[in-house]
DNA sequence: ACGTGCGGGACTACCCGTTCCT
DNA sequence: AGGAACGGGTAGTCCCGCACGT
């Protein structure tokens, strides 16, 4: 019965809730105690490093959650442009369905926790890099160079994670969608670049 | 002599300082009212409307800041792929002088304001749109049709903001300088085959 | 023409309203300015002793306008007892119109000044003593011994000043009315007594 | 050992003491918690609805303690007059002893609270209810029937509310004492018109 | 005399993340 | 594990003064 959850995990699955819509100074601990139903003490018998700790596990736990959800999307699609396109439809669509409001959940707590938070800063990393190998062996898979390959997924992630910020900003899903149009051409051309040459070869 | 300033320029200066590096709810306003030396009275009276307010302004504040130095490389540059390397390098540098703490400060803002704080999202939207309509003139300067001009420069600055918060995460300027050498390779290979001149060459 | 009114005027208007709703300490000088659409230099000028000054003369102001009801009220009563009745009656329906916020402008300041504030205590002061000569009168006219009339006019004006505060706490007119009717029965009880030239007469 | 208090008691004790003498405003909170000595944190957690929470809860104790000095008078003397009479000496002379600064705890609050903490308003309601039914418990023991008892008592209330303002205005014993005798009159005069007329008409 | 812009800073109620003790 | 205690932190409002223009 999954139902039931321990407190860590309600704990950590509304942090994960309130850090991307209202950042990390912006959630107080009193709110995510009260929506979890934890308790005071149940907090700091879990998360021992308070708040803090709390944020870098919200994060990874997150982080997780997105990857997975990268992966299935890649199983899924027979080309990488179609991935592309696939995965900024899902996110658009599932984006403005919380209101615009639900940012990532790693760059929300990256940019307003304290820059001394090594931890958090950590697991934040950890996060990009996980996406990035993701889309990385992805782009391989269709033919790219490895070197390429991880260019590309590298500005990948950024362009997905810059138009996400816009996609708030505008309160639209209109950046998201065109990002990922127009990058899905960008590689189409440099896949095509790349694999031809081996025709041309022959 | 410019270097006297009124209490109302000093708050918005400490305020952008400070918003980029600690976020919104991060950044007290007794830390930025000590900073800039103005007394609460001070703030209050030329910011009826509070920290929103003061965020808000900060915001377009900065934004037009930036819009500047994206106006100054593209007129020195010759090339659309030479401003992209050259903003990009800038950007970096800068960024690792603040100790990769200086993130965009539109962003920093957007992501853990209350998503109802109209007056903050608005400016944040009119920030990235002007920064988009410089990127896109610029492009089609280099040959580019006006909505490819677009999509590109849309792209592009969700890279960079990608990048930026890469960069931050990874305390290291890789992403960013990374991130502009792919989008200006991928950039020289859109003008290419946009311009018939070459093709004529052959 | 007495629509078009200075600023004085304006100002001492809305004070009264004010404190009379929300106490002395609950009613910000702001809100008495907006309100009254005066500048705070003018508000110094014309009270150079602040806000105190200004309650001062709201309480006077106050104190004069229900005092001209009182006296409007006996003087269309033939009798005492009826002069009671219908002040009770207007003052209920008028306090009901208000909401049952608006109390005796007197209490509310008398109660929330510093104890030390001896302009405003005086003010009030003067203002009772008043009311209860306007009732004394009357009373001694109904053929009650000046001092038995003045006796009962302060335990009618006490009766009032109390009632208004129930009034208040209960949100109803009814122990308004109530009094006024207990009050009237004992003051006929009390006229009797001592007129016995009617009786005698019968 | 009733010395040791617990934070919320003592806060309780002086949110009475000074709300009473200085209105609901015109203290503070920072006054009451240092002169309870209780620290911020314990305050809000015993009171987590803030100062109008706190306000209402000293309404109603200050009321139970004046009903207790109520109760101790109207058991102590014989007849009714002699309790209207006695409580008035009391009241006036530990007025005189707070130098004419402790007004009703009751209406205090009750003056310059918002009219929509409907908290507050209630508990003051039910304070004043509680007197009235005692007083009216005491006239109808005199012989008084239970409507007129009622109403004397309901009157009597009023009075005293208002004596004991008129007293912090006059800073004079006087009005208290006053309305005390002039009401023991006519409630003698009411008691003798209901049950001795019987006994003599026979 | 009268009004205004701009402070000035103490004070407001309230919430914070954390620790202590049961 | 749990809940009382802690006190420094939050944004914002208070009433008032001062200097400058009518």
């Amino acid at each position: 019965m999954p139902i039931i959850k321990n407190h860590q995990d309600a704990l950590l699955e509304i942090a994960v809730k309130r850090f991307r819509e209202q950042g990390y100074h912006g959630t107080g601990l009193a709110q995510i105690l009260s929506e979890s139903g934890s308790p005071k003490g149940s907090f700091y018998h879990h998360f021992p490093g308070g708040k803090e700790q709390l944020a870098a596990a919200a994060v990874t736990k997150a982080a997780e959650g997105i990857a997975l959800m990268v992966s299935a999307v890649i199983a899924k699609s027979t080309t990488a442009t179609g991935a592309v396109k696939e995965f900024t439809t899902g996110l658009a669509h599932w984006f403005a369905k919380s209101g615009y409001r639900a940012g990532c959940p790693i760059t929300s707590v990256l940019l307003d926790v304290a820059p001394d938070g090594i931890a958090v800063t950590e697991a934040c990393k950890q996060a990009f890099e996980s996406w990035i190998a993701l889309w990385a062996q992805c782009f391989e898979k269709s033919g790219l160079q490895k070197q390429t390959a991880n260019a590309l997924a590298q500005m990948w992630v950024c362009s997905l994670e810059g138009a996400w910020i816009l996609s708030r900003a505008k309160q639209s899903k209109s950046p998201i969608i065109s990002v990922g149009e127009t990058f899905s051409l960008l590689l189409e051309h440099s896949i095509a670049d790349c694999v031809p040459a081996k025709r041309t070869r022959r």
